[in-house]
RNA sequence: AGAGUGGGUCGGGCGGUCGCCGGCUUCUUUUGAAGCCGGAGGAAAGUCCGAGCAGGACAGGGCACGGUGGUGGCUAACGGCCACCCGGGGCGACCCGCGGGAAAGUGCCGCAGAAAAUACACAGCCGAUGUCCCUUAGGGGAACAGGCAAUGGUGAAAUGGUGCGGUAAGAGCGCACCGCGGCGCCGGUGACGGCGCCGGCAGGGUAAACCCCACCGCCUGCAAGACCAAGCAGCCGGACACUCGGCCCGGGUACGGGCGGCUAACAGCCGCUCUGCCGGCGGGUAGGUCGCUUGCCGAAAGGCAGAGCCAACCGGCAACGGUUGGUCAAGAUAAAUGGUCGCCACCCGCCUUUUUAGGCGGGAUACAGAACUCGGCUUACAGACCCACUCUUUUU
RNA sequence: AGCCCGGUAGUGUAGCGGUCAAUCAUCCGAGGCUCUGGACCUCGUGACGACGGUUCGAAUCCGUCCUGGGCUA
């Protein structure tokens, strides 16, 4: 049960933090999300989620925004420890999105699969 | 039954499970844990108006600048709302209108057209009257003086419109109706309306051009603003030294260290450099707390106050107001209000069944996310429901 | 979140109620010059963010949306 939750501390929380991640990390994506990760000293992982305006409205950005954290939360022990992860939405799909008026939202399993996926093929680096 | 008009309500529900934010209580040294409670909208949006609140400025008044604009109400206020008036549209329910002043003044009205605000006369008409010419003495000519603004063409707009009379030709020149203006009476709080009489017409449009009139308005905005601890520039005081007054104490002067020069050297003087100790004040920035989530009083129970919310009744055509009762309602800051599963509800198709209904499969769920708080306006919106009313057709 | 500016050819701009059937430069296309290309000359295509209103007449004035940008001690 205790594994699940996500406290504020597992969430970075500053400009600062964000800045120093994504300023010595690494970069990976696939069609959907922006992974970048950084090791930290904090011995558990840390997530930080940022939405830019062209991906939708502020509905959009929410859901998304609570989709990825939703995932991240779900599978965090499957998730290596002492790493800080940063996740963006590829401009690709937003591309898409702004171009087809009717695309739908991605659901829970496609944001999860491709996070996992995302994720594993960096630990094999 | 069909077509339509106006207004309103909702815009998924219940449960399980894993999470997030805030408050309270208990345990816990901190850190956290457990329990209970609360947790997006009708537009939260656009930021187009109006208020509260905060800071700054300010005697009062005026100017400038900006806004509003039929009348009367409502409201804390408004550019909002309600009712009515006027004009326009619709068979009608009803809808639309930035709807004051052009006789205070200024400006503008391209092209076309003779002429665009001055009454001018291009093409024209007439030439009755006067002059002239011809004359067969009846008259004729349209040459001059002069009369006319009906007709033509232009334009968005040409100095009231139509008809009849009238005339040399014409003309509100006269008359009838319509329009316009003035006066009186009546109705209305008023915008305005009705009736009667008089006037032959008073002299274009534009004020979302300047302007005039009436009314309103200080400027900036919660990233406002207030506070806290730390550090920095700066400022003040103290201590150390000398001196004066007999002392406490008070006043005055010089800080102090290092290096160099003058001097044989010390002291002293001059120059350069470093700004050290203690205490206090301390602008702004970055950080945090408050503002900030109903407020105040109170230990609590509770009480009082809110342009607060929900009902009922009363007054009012209505907007709205009053009384009584109940109720207190998200508060984040890389920013909570979510993920997933099941059942129900909505729509469509198929099957079973006389129907009700049941089963299976599929689909749809819009616009959109609080950021100091309210009152409006505007814009976006799948679908569902309710109320009132209008027109047409059919039946009784 | 609050506040404030702008929108004219592919690009950068002028216009301030009427000769706007919209200026200039550049780009693009065609022709000329040249043996060919460049430069130069001539001609042409191409725009008032959208909708509504005021006016005889709107790029211009007014309103509502759409869109781009800026500031916040």
């Amino acid at each position: 049960m205790k594994r699940f939750s996500f406290p504020k501390k597992k969430r970075l929380v500053s400009n600062e933090q964000f800045k120093a991640v994504l300023s010595r990390s690494r970069r990976s994506s696939n069609g959907l999300l922006i992974l970048y990760m950084a090791e930290n000293d904090c011995g558990y992982c840390r997530l930080g989620v940022s939405i830019g305006k062209s991906s939708g409205n502020a509905v959009v950005r929410n859901r998304l925004k609570r989709l990825l954290r939703e995932a991240f939360r779900q599978n965090q022990h499957q998730i290596p420890a002492g790493f800080d992860y940063v996740l963006m939405i590829s401009p690709r799909w937003s591309r898409k999105s702004n171009v087809e008026k009717n695309l739908k939202l991605p659901i829970f399993e496609q944001v999860e699969a491709s996070l996992l996926a995302l994720i594993n093929s960096n630990i094999k680096d």
